[in-house]
DNA sequence: TAACTAACGTACCAGTTCGTACATTCAAAG
DNA sequence: CTTTGAATGTACGAACTGGTACGTTAGTTA
């Protein structure tokens, strides 16, 4: 009668490691589509397989756990863009290039882009306390503006721009297609992270980016 | 020596349409600069001359009262938006001054956007139960339609271009230089809103959806 | 195997926050 | 002048929510 009980897979078994990055997890998506104010410490814990108290145990509070989960997504989303190499295309090739690999990014990690959303909501006082930011994301506007001086010294290319100009060019579109597609949506019956639709945002972009730069 | 007391001027008179206007005023600020979860009925309260209480009399409750706000920043901007007149310039022309009033509009309304961010942090739940906003904001692109019309007909501009891929083309760059303006600036210490800059990223919109159209 | 510490769970508290019951006052209509 | 209802103020409650005190267990080391 009494069958044998087949252990189940997630008996707890004692994981710093793995606990901790649960925890960052569900909170990283909790975060994200609540943002701060709405996000709650109950909810994340009951999402996760451990308690409350652990989120205090590992993290110290609910505003540390927001850095934790800001300074992940950061880092993530910068790592893989510093993985572009653009050295062997010609430049109009590499701006093109570049502004694709911003897309998918973006495309990719919604949450992140979410979590920007939500950091502006609260002006930037989070990201301005994690120093090391600055020094990933400059990097990524170095790369660039190596393209563009390429590109300008071949000649093919406007001699007034500005490589962040150029960056937050890039970065609005693709910002604002994930970030406001609900209201967009909403407003005029059209979704922009349609998968039909992806391939003809993604030439879009580059088209008005390379549109910008040409002579 | 008892000077006469002047009447102060916010002697509390009764008023229905002046506490539901400064409750309104209030409401907007708190929600665009807190988020949905992050006002505080009490604190909007606390800011208006009138009392808690007047906000449930009027509105019946903070979403109720989120979705006045909602409504009528919408209504504000979509109004002025519509006394463009376009039809006496150049198709080019047009389209630069369509895209610098869209510019110009997002500058001055900081709140409007910020709800814009709010409202689709919620998955734009609200924005879909105002039917009206629709019509507002399809009549804004209709005027786009027709300048685009003509200047394809003129032979000024590609053929393969959609009226509502342009709108995004031109919200995109408008609404990340005011609703990321505190992450831009802590990362890449830039203030995209430096009245010095003004001149500059307002020709730059131009230039980049002109430089798209462009045959 | 005994001691020790990191990892974890339970129960609870204190402050906050949305919302409301109830009393009151103003101003217009008759 | 009286009536009447809209407009307003006060005080409070019930639920929520971040945070913590305290006890327990697992795994490691001597």
């Amino acid at each position: 009668m009494a069958e044998k009980i087949v252990e189940a897979p997630d008996v707890r078994r004692r994981d710093a490691a793995r606990t901790r990055a649960e925890i960052l997890d569900v909170a990283t998506d909790e975060f994200a589509n609540r943002g701060f104010s709405g996000a709650r410490v109950d909810e994340i814990a009951a999402r996760t397989r451990t308690t409350k108290r652990m989120i205090y145990y590992y993290f110290g509070g609910k505003e540390q756990l927001y850095r934790a989960v800001l300074e992940r997504a950061y880092s993530e989303i910068r790592a893989a863009e510093r993985a572009v190499d653009v050295e062997h295309l010609d430049p109009m090739t590499g701006v093109r290039r570049l502004a694709e690999v911003t897309f998918d990014h973006h495309e990719a990690h919604p949450a992140f882009i979410q979590l920007v959303g939500v950091e502006n909501a609260q002006h930037a006082r989070h990201v301005a306390h994690v120093a090391q930011l600055v020094d990933l994301n400059s990097s990524a506007v170095d790369l660039l503006q190596g393209v563009l001086h390429r590109g300008q010294a071949d000649g093919v290319f406007r001699t007034d721009v500005d490589a962040l100009d150029v960056h937050m060019m890039i970065s609005s579109f693709c910002f604002f297609r994930v970030a406001n597609r609900h209201t967009f949506g909403a407003l005029f019956d059209r979704d922009l992270l349609d998968p039909s639709r992806r391939a003809h945002y993604r030439a879009m972009l580059g088209d008005l980016i390379t549109g910008y730069l040409r002579i």
